[in-house]
DNA sequence: GGGCGCATGTAATGAGTTACATGATTGA
DNA sequence: TCAATCATGTAACTCATTACATGCGCCC
């Protein structure tokens, strides 16, 4: 449904065929959606089955042709049909890294810390690539689903960081010396 | 994978039935994952038959038969296997809601804002419901999960409204008298 | 007696992934 | 000449959802 909503989003005016949107879609909105290229042709077949897209063939010179599609007005439609949707409604996000914090007691702090600690690179190496994109205060300038990105790589550290200094709190008390017994 | 984590972690140290698992899934950790009934017992069926867990029937009284699962050794090997990976690896986060914003400038800024509200509204209300949970500071001892979760919601809360004050302002400007054309 | 809670599923369907297939052109 | 890029998919499979099925006990 939301895959939907994203490729007819960009087929309205950018008429494209199915080997340039999944380039886009892993160069360019690989943070947004994880989109594979079966899936994605897949989904410009039932789209255009449902009659939302229109379909042409093109071909350049000897090349293999492209298969071109246009958004129909139904498909305009149903595009602010699911836009209205998409907008209005809140969805729980879902974290599946958050699902081993669940557990984390059962690991001694000290291995949960350095699993954490290379969690947290990989996400210092996301940052890097994503901060630069977004400056602060750029209003609507800057695409605001980026800055949603961001802003929420940011809250990931802050807590990351926060929880790995409870763990390390937690081992260092352990390896005082025990005056009383517990 | 990472329901096969949250399953067998939850079985550890607690012999229970397919009937309790969905339960306590629906009621206590739905801002955690959302696993369907049937998936659950499927996966359930799918862990004995991969040898992670042992089953057996217990039933008292005339009531229908309960299937209690008992984490194996095996299975005892899998969840460390699991909850390492899953805690060593930083996945991107996904956000369905995300991919109308990307296409927020199709509408007018009036309706975007007003369907923003209802999302706000929503947003607000899950918070009402979790953040109590989570008194600020509370270290390891509220779960490291709830805070998680909380954190990002925050982090939500505080990217949507200031995406609002900016469609409130993009109105405002073109609502003033035009002195000049454009 | 009617509905909810307990306790288990199956069957049909749909959605998505992985691996494979094809064949031309372009650049090193 | 070899690999990468262009351009399309199909087939087999897994995973998950929805709707349906069964039957007892308990409470109002």
């Amino acid at each position: 449904m939301n895959r939907e909503l994203l490729i007819l989003g960009l087929l309205r005016g950018w008429d494209t065929h199915g080997y340039q949107l999944v380039d886009f879609l892993e160069k360019r909105l690989a943070y947004l959606v994880d989109l594979k290229k079966p899936t994605t042709y897949a989904l410009l077949e039932r789209l255009r089955r449902d009659g939302h897209v229109t379909m042409t063939v093109e071909r350049e010179g000897n090349r293999p042709e492209r298969r071109v599609y246009q958004v129909t007005s139904e498909g305009e439609a149903y595009f602010f049909r699911l836009l209205r949707e998409n907008l209005r409604s809140f969805a729980r996000p879902r974290f599946p890294n958050a699902i081993g914090i669940y557990f984390i007691q059962a690991l001694p702090s000290e291995e949960a810390e350095a699993l954490l600690n290379e969690r947290l690179s990989a996400l210092e190496e996301e940052l890097q690539e994503f901060e630069p994109k977004v400056p602060a205060h750029a209003g609507l300038a800057a695409e605001p689903v980026l800055q949603h990105y961001v802003v929420h790589l940011q809250a990931e550290r802050t807590w990351l960081t926060s929880l790995l200094r409870t763990l390390v709190e937690a081992h260092r008390q352990r390896s005082l010396p025990t005056e009383a017994a517990e």
